[in-house]
DNA sequence: TTTTAGTGAGTGAACACTCACTTATAATAT
DNA sequence: ATATTATAAGTGAGTGTTCACTCACTAAAA
């Protein structure tokens, strides 16, 4: 069983915690309030009223609001991302490698699917990157794990068939990123109701395969 | 003369508007924190302090910190990118169109130096999309004026001399911008000291001449 | 003389955080 | 099993501080 849905990779992580009961609310209705109204809006008492806590035990566990975003942020890198990498991979070595085109068509699909159904976690994740490089990096590095893992055979594979240009992996990965992004991202930060996922990944594909397969000479 | 920097067309703007001397140091302050430090740790203190002017100065013409921050946005969103937008317009059209590859290049090339020499400003315009779609929307809004001038009829000839895909401008234009974003926005937020820009371009132009331009049939 | 710009000490509210106390859980003794 | 104690979890009123914002006053300009 997979689990798409950042929601349920991060509750598995808080299942792993020893944090009573009521410390996991605490960080499930942070996580909500910081996505929706970002860390410095969100106030220790919000937390507790959503938690169905007191003020007091927030402060049991943790001992400033900084350490609450921490304690969200921590597995989300150590944890949740690399899950979320592990199942892509999974789903992909899961599939035969017919071709160039289908390999982005999924890439794409499944990553804007991610995205779509874990809008809000991304909202707080991007908020805090823009004053957290730290956080780019440690994402960086998960990156550069799913790269060196089975998506590096079937990218080197690919590259041997003559199919994907022979750019470095990371590059070409930063290309397929950059412009799911850029369909993703306006639509988490505007947020449109009813995207056409169909249509999006057409689009996106269509112009990835254009630019990322080899020319013949 | 062309101002490619923000700081210089974000000085123009004030210029214009009929505040006293003391005002336009409070709006230069509080751009410079905003973009430092966010916009709920900067404090109305801290822009007295940088503005070297009284509290009470900050208030007496704007009624709150909100405010101040749309005095901000307002000519970046109406003034400050319109007037970069036709600067942009202006050396595209200054040079005559040879090919698809030049107008990619030179785009690419463009924008990522705007991009690199303002590295503060779009710091705070990215934190405030975030929380406030209709930034995003007028953004858009810039975009679609842009698309509906000269670089309409550079895209059109491009195309009907079958070099260029035949999709709508809008798509071609976000294709662009992603591409470019996704090298721009990491060494905005990491912050890199010395981008390779040569590189950057190159990588950059590479991948979308081989997305965008017309296969033949 | 009137109007506008600027000042900085002051104010009320909101907020992160504390603490004396209560309740629940677990460990140990009877 | 039951009572006793020890330890941890939870509570919410309270506190000190910080901050956005005000106002009575002064300085300058018109």
């Amino acid at each position: 069983m997979t689990l798409k849905n950042i929601d349920q990779l991060f509750q598995a992580s808080l299942a792993q915690s020893d944090l009573s009961a009521k410390q996991k609310a605490v960080l499930q209705a942070s996580l909500m309030l910081f996505a929706e109204k970002g860390f410095e809006r969100t106030t220790t008492r919000d937390i507790a009223t959503l938690a169905q806590v007191s003020e007091g035990t927030v402060y049991k566990q943790f001992k400033t609001k900084q350490q609450i975003l921490d304690a969200i942020l921590q597995p989300f890198i150590t944890q949740v991302f690399p899950q979320a990498a592990n199942e892509f991979i999974a789903e992909l070595t899961a599939r035969p490698v017919t071709s160039l085109h289908a390999f982005i068509q999924f890439i794409v699909y499944d990553r804007i699917n991610f995205g779509l159904t874990n809008q809000k976690q991304l909202k707080v994740l991007v908020q805090q990157l823009l004053d957290n490089g730290r956080l780019l990096a440690e994402l960086g590095r998960v990156f550069d794990k799913v790269l060196q893992g089975p998506v590096k055979s079937i990218l080197d594979q690919l590259q041997r068939q003559g199919e994907l240009v022979n750019w470095s992996h990371a590059r070409i990965f930063r290309h397929i990123i950059s412009t799911v992004l850029g369909y993703v991202l306006p639509i988490i930060i505007l947020p449109i109701a009813d995207p056409d996922v169909e249509k999006i990944t057409a689009e996106a594909t269509e112009f990835l395969y254009a630019g990322l397969h080899q020319k013949k000479a």
